[in-house]
This record gives C-alpha cells, structure tokens and sequence, in this order.
DNA sequence: GATAGTACTAACCTTTTTGTGTGTATGATA
DNA sequence: TATCATACACACAAAAAGGTTAGTACTATC
C-alpha cells in the first residue's frame, strides 16, 4: 500500500520527470546499466535516436549527475560516458517500468 | 542486476512512456491510488492543472484502459474516475519514482 | 429571468521538445 | 592534397505538448 503523494512543486514525481523525463533519456540512461559506452556505441544501441538528441540529453544527463563524461584527451577524441551513484539509482525505476509493461500487455492479452 | 534493455520500438521503456509519459498521467494515476475522485476533486489535489489537461489525460487513459469513467447520468453530471487493474500496476512505478527523487535529494545534500 | 454548478467541447495560440542539416578541430591515413 | 574518424556546436524547422478562453446542456435556486 503505497502512501498518499502530495502532487507539490517539488514532490517524487516532478523531480523524477525533471531528471528522467522525455523521449530518451531513460533509454540512455538504460543503456549504461552494464557497461560504460563511447558516443558511438550509445548511438548504435539506440536505433533511432539523432546524434544531435544524444549529445543533448548526454549533457543535462551530466549536468543533473547522472552521467559521468570521461574525457581521456585523445586525438580523434574519446570520450565515455558512465553512470553516476545517483544514475544507478534509476535501475529501480526501470525494473518497475518492465514489470508494468509486461502487466499490460498481459492484460490485452486476456481480452 | 537488471536484465539488458533493448532498445526497440516496443521495449519495455516506450511502452510505459507512451502509456504513462508526460507532465499530468502519473500525477493523475497518483491521486486516484486510494479512493475514486470526481473531477472536481482531482483538480483541486492536482493544484495547477487546468481543466482542459484534466479532461484532455483523463480520456487517454480511459482509453488506455488504465482509468474507469463512471458516469451516475445525473443532472448536475456525477462523473467519477478509478483505477483499472492495470492502472493499479503503476504503483510500483510511482514507489519507485519515490525512492529514486529521495535518492537524489540525499546526494545533493552530500556535496 | 438571471445565476450557479457540473462535466465537458472547440478554437486558437504559445512553449517545449525533437529533428535536420551543416560546420569545426585534430591528427592519421591513402 | 583529399579523405576519414570522432565528438561535438549552431542555426533553423517541424511537431508535439500544454495553456487560455469561450461556449454547451441541463437543472436548481434566488
């Protein structure tokens, strides 16, 4: 039984959409779950995304402290990106969003 | 550890971000958590949504059969909206947005 | 007869988000 | 000398999301 949420300016649910919401940024963010990924590799993993959009979201993703950027100074540049303490603590969320995507199409399913 | 997202056009993320994606959907669903509202009464625990995004989110997630309309055809009107089964599996999304707003807030002290 | 309450609909407009295309620095390679 | 690869930046355009205002149907109350 979940407690009563206080809809605030600053309540769980617009912090978390402050910091997760959008088209992609929980799917970068899933995508560094296992291992850290170069702009390329993060760009492969996700089919459709522009590299203008990934470049976009990487940065707010750092700025928040979600996304560690790694730059090891090299020429051509590599640069990796990780996930912070806090970015791992997305792990939950998105564990329940699977859960819940399997619920619903369970229950198109039985209809 | 969680299990590899693949990312594709219906993974597990896209589909709850289409389904509950956006400012107002888990807001709403949150209100609904322990008793049906009219929608009066979700306007007012939802303090700044305007009357058109109430509606306008409240008919897709009927729609998405995630919420139950259930209209008293009495005059003045007596709507009132529930939770379907599956709108009550974002429940663990909404306690997982918690843990995860709290996580966040924690390391911000921390710095 | 005017006003109020409820649950909407519709038209219109603004803001935010997302997408496309092009340009840049650097050194290595052909 | 031209081309490639990497990790961006910048300008602009399109699309999606959100907001404002006004209006409807019905009945009851003042």
């Amino acid at each position: 039984m979940i407690e009563k949420v206080y809809v605030t300016n600053r309540c769980p649910i617009r912090t978390t959409l402050e910091l997760t919401g959008g088209k992609w940024k929980l799917l970068i963010l899933s995508q560094l779950f296992q291992k850290s990924l170069r702009l390329s590799e993060l760009k492969a993993s996700i089919p459709d995304i522009s590299e203008k959009m990934l470049i976009q979201e990487l940065k707010t993703l750092v700025e928040s402290g979600m996304v560690l950027r790694t730059n090891y100074g090299e020429v051509p540049p590599r640069v990796v990106y990780s996930l912070t303490r806090v970015g791992e603590a997305t792990k939950p969320l998105i564990a329940a969003m699977k859960d819940f995507a399997e619920a619903y199409e369970q229950q198109l399913k039985e209809r």
